[in-house]
DNA sequence: GCGCCTTGTGCAACAAGTTGCATAAAGAAT
DNA sequence: ATTCTTTATGCAACTTGTTGCACAAGGCGC
């Protein structure tokens, strides 16, 4: 669904090969649409096919394990734009975690709070990660479009990583409260508490 | 990876039949674990062989278009408690709205604000049906330890939903803003700002 | 020259999720 | 009685995403 237009994306803001994708995935675009170095390679062919993009003409193309950059072409560029405005529905969440605390409700919470103290962790390094991007890449003023939009779309990533540190310290708590008293009927069944 | 686990919980809370699930999960676990009435037989058929549910033995079974409900065995109850303790990175962000705003700053923002302005919408209203789910079920306090849980889970959803309007209001100020003198070089090529 | 590591491209098989449709039983409508 | 709708289960085909591996070229050590 999204995956060719976030290539499309990454080959506008730089003309690369299937690896230096796969890298800047890694580290930029990656951080909210991540991809393999697979799914990559398929989609290029895909998108090469149909006329989207083009490989460069290099010095030899056909072999295997010689690099290969590719451009966009204007199709490509026209369909990214008309995606671009496209009436799309945002999808529900999907969070493994979220759904652990529920079945906690039902079988006990026993282990679960070493889990979210580690998620607490991970999320907090997460934001660090972002933080630092923002003073590298954002840090004084006189911003171009791009960088008003770039920045946009940062700050999403790092309230996000807030919204989840704020919620796991609740329910860190919470766990820590039921802990105690409930370990043992947790383990028989969650109804005796009523 | 979770979606039998999901249904695990869902049977533990009720013994239920395909259909039955399928619609609870339409307004309960599927806020954040969505999954269509083919995932769900196909999951269960799964489960059912593995030895973690059976079939209840109702008035006639083996018959198609009969109903047929199930309902969880211990070694299905054991695997979902360890499921619950087990280590499991969290998933990374997969927004495409985000990426549309990235790309937004390549090929030009235009019709993207009508589509922040309708995502804004759709993730007020859904916060209103957390909301009047919270009041409806979470209303007074005397809370057992299964409702603590679950309504630490729907606090998740809310706080997200919040976050989502915030953000999205910032987005729609921002392209509101780079709109009037931004559109017309975003058409042929955003680097003019610069 | 020969092994070895890195860079680079790609196939194949699988797992998860989606879409469209077929089938069957039971009850309501006429 | 027969048609229509609702409830219910399920197959088949497809798309997306993941994992493991194969293969090719070039540079480096010795």
């Amino acid at each position: 669904m999204s995956l060719p237009y976030a290539i499309l994306t990454a080959l506008l803001e730089k003309p690369s090969s299937g690896l230096e994708l796969t890298r800047r995935f890694d580290k930029s675009i990656g951080y909210f649409w991540s991809a393999t170095h697979q799914q990559i390679y398929r989609e290029l062919g895909k998108l090469e096919e149909s006329g989207a993009i083009r490989a460069l003409p290099g010095p030899r193309q056909p072999t295997r394990g010689q690099k290969k950059e590719y451009e966009v072409l204007p199709a490509g560029r026209d369909e990214l734009a008309a995606w671009v405005a496209r009436i799309e529905d945002p999808k529900p969440i999907r969070d493994a975690l979220l759904l652990r605390l529920r079945a906690a409700g039902v079988v006990g919470t026993e282990g679960l709070e070493a889990e979210v103290r580690r998620h607490l962790a991970l999320h907090r390094a997460q934001l660090a990660e972002y933080r630092a991007i923002e003073e590298r890449d954002f840090g004084e003023g006189g911003k171009s479009e791009v960088d008003r939009l770039r920045h946009l779309v940062l700050r999403a990533g790092i309230d996000l990583e807030r919204f989840w540190i704020g919620w796991l310290e609740t329910a860190r708590a919470e766990l820590a409260d039921l802990g105690a008293g409930a370990a043992a009927d947790a383990r028989t069944g969650p109804a005796a508490t009523a």
